[in-house]
DNA sequence: TCTGGGGTCCTAGGACCC
DNA sequence: TCTGGGGTCCTAGGACCC
C-alpha cells in the first residue's frame, strides 16, 4: 500500500496556526508581487474565489466579504512543511516528499489497519504542528491521490480514506471526474469527454490501444495506475535537479538597464545558494527579460539568451558576472521590462565535474571555500544577505509588491508571536 | 494602477555520424 | 539517369505537476 499525505489549503493552514482567530474565517494566500490567489480557505472557495484570480479585479469584492489576505511567506511555509515531514518520517518506513505540501509514504503490514494508523498520524501532526492533513491509501500513486481526495472532501472519513480492494477503486472511479485523476490536465480533460469519457472509472475501462491512440505513452501510465498497475516509482532521494530558476515580477515596470543589474545580481544571488545548497554546479545560464504580457497598447519584448560558463560552477560572484553578460545580450532600451529570471540550466553533481584543461584548480577550491565561508555567514535568517555582492544593491526591495506579509514566526526570534495574557 | 513561480517529462524534427 | 540505411544527440514546444 502507498499513502499520500496531504496537507489541506497548506498556506491558509500555516497562516491559521498563528492567527488561530482566523480559523473560520476566509482566508487567502496570494501569489509574488500580491499578483493572484495561490491558495484558499474553504470559506473564501464557498464565497467563489478562484486559485488563480488575479488579486486586482477581486480585492473590492474580497474586501467586501471579510476575507483576511496574506501576501506569500514561503519561508514560513518552507519551515512549516519540514515540521510535517519529520512527523511523517517517525511514523512511516520511507517517505518521499512529493511537494512542500505533499508526501507519498510507504509503511509495511505490520502497522494493522490502515484507517486507524493514517487517523493517528492525522492527530499527531494536527496536535504537533496545528496544520490539518488528508491521507489517502491504495495499491498505487495515482489511486492514492484520489483516495486522499475523498478524505479531503468528506468530513465522514475523519482524514483517512483507504482503497484496499478493486471493488472500493471502482467505486470510487466511478465518482471521480476525468479532471481530477492525476495526470489529466487542462488539455486532455476536454478531449477525452468528447471521446465520451467522463469518469476516471471510464478511462480505466479503456483498452491500452485506445488510451495510446488519444493519449501517449504517458497516458498508458495513467491508465495502468488506474487499474492497479504500479508503474510511477518511489523517489525516497529526492532526484538532483536539472534546472533551479529564480524569476519574479516587478510592481512598476523597469526601463533602466541599471535597475534591472540589481534584480538580476539578487536572482544569480539566489540561484547560486541553492545550487550549492544541492551540491550541484551549472554548466550553463540563462537570463529572459519580458514586457508585460497582458498591455495591449504597448510593444512588446522578450527574449532570452543562455550562455555556457567557462567552467561549471555555483560561485555566487561568476554566476552574477555571467548572467550580466547575457543580460547585455536581451536588453533592448526603450521597453518597460516587467519580469525578469536568471536559470541556471544543466546542472550537474559538483563531485562529477571535470574541470577545462586550463581552469586554476586552487583557485577553484579557493573560491569553493569562499562560498562555503560566505554561506556560514549568512546561515542565521537574521544575516541572511550579511555578505553580498555590490551589484544587487538593495536588491528587490521595492522592486515587488508585498502589502500583506505575516511575519517569520518560526524562524526569527524578533518575529515570534506574543501571547498577551 | 494592479494578472505567480518553479519544476519535470515526452515528442518531433533537424543535425550529424558511420 | 541514378541519390541508402541506421543510428545518436540536441532542441523547442507542449503537456503535466505543485
Amino acid at each position: 500500500m502507498i499513502g499520500l499525505a496531504d496537507c489541506n489549503n497548506f498556506f491558509v493552514s500555516c497562516e491559521r496556526v498563528f492567527r488561530p482567530a482566523l480559523l473560520d474565517r476566509p482566508v487567502m494566500v496570494l501569489s509574488n508581487n500580491d499578483g493572484c490567489v495561490v491558495a484558499l480557505s474553504n470559506e473564501a472557495k464557498a464565497l467563489g474565489f478562484k486559485r488563480g484570480n488575479p488579486y486586482f479585479k477581486i480585492r473590492e469584492q474580497a474586501e467586501a466579504n471579510g476575507v483576511v489576505v496574506f501576501s506569500g511567506n514561503h519561508r514560513l511555509y518552507e519551515d512549516m512543511s519540514g515540521r510535517v515531514m519529520t512527523i511523517l518520517r517517525s511514523f512511516c518506513d520511507e517517505i518521499e516528499v512529493y511537494s512542500v505540501d505533499e508526501a507519498f509514504i510507504f509503511v509495511n503490514d505490520t502497522v494493522g489497519d490502515f484507517g486507524d494508523f493514517g487517523r493517528e498520524l492525522v492527530r499527531t501532526v494536527r496536535r504537533d504542528t496545528g496544520i490539518p492533513l488528508s491521507l489517502g491509501f491504495a495499491s498505487t500513486k495515482t489511486l492514492a491521490k484520489l483516495a486522499s481526495r475523498f478524505a479531503k472532501k468528506y468530513p465522514g472519513y475523519r482524514g483517512v480514506c483507504v482503497i484496499d480492494s478493486p471493488e472500493k477503486a471502482r467505486k470510487a472511479m466511478a465518482l471521480t471526474a476525468i479532471e481530477d485523476v492525476w495526470g489529466v490536465g487542462r488539455r486532455n480533460a476536454p478531449k477525452l469527454r468528447r471521446q465520451g469519457v467522463t469518469t476516471a472509472l471510464q478511462l480505466a475501462d479503456m483498452t491500452e490501444d485506445r488510451v495510446m491512440e488519444i493519449f501517449d505513452i504517458v497516458g498508458v501510465r495513467m491508465w495502468k495506475e488506474l487499474n492497479g498497475i504500479s508503474c510511477i516509482s518511489r523517489e525516497i532521494v529526492p532526484p538532483q535537479r536539472k534546472t533551479i530558476r529564480c524569476s519574479c515580477s516587478f510592481q512598476d515596470e523597469i526601463f533602466e538597464l541599471e535597475t534591472l543589474r540589481t534584480a538580476i545580481a539578487s536572482y544569480a544571488t539566489s540561484v547560486g545558494k541553492r545550487l550549492r545548497r544541492q551540491g550541484v554546479v551549472a554548466e550553463t545560464i540563462e537570463v529572459f527579460v519580458a514586457t508585460n504580457r497582458f498591455s495591449s497598447c504597448r510593444p512588446q519584448y522578450f527574449n532570452a539568451f543562455e550562455l555556457r560558463l567557462d567552467d561549471p560552477t555555483a560561485d555566487t560572484a561568476l554566476l552574477v558576472a555571467a548572467a550580466q553578460k547575457a543580460l547585455d545580450r536581451v536588453f533592448r532600451p526603450g521597453y518597460g521590462y516587467k519580469k525578469a529570471g536568471v536559470t541556471a540550466t544543466r546542472c550537474v553533481a559538483a563531485d562529477s565535474v571535470v574541470h577545462s584543461l586550463f581552469s586554476d584548480s586552487g583557485d577553484i577550491e579557493r573560491r569553493r571555500r569562499l562560498m562555503a565561508a560566505l554561506d556560514r555567514i549568512n546561515a542565521s535568517p537574521a544575516n541572511r544577505h550579511a555578505l553580498h555582492v555590490a551589484s544587487m544593491g538593495p536588491g528587490l526591495v521595492g522592486l515587488t509588491r508585498r502589502e500583506h506579509e505575516s511575519r517569520l514566526y518560526t524562524t526569527r526570534l524578533d518575529e515570534i508571536i506574543e501571547v498577551k495574557v
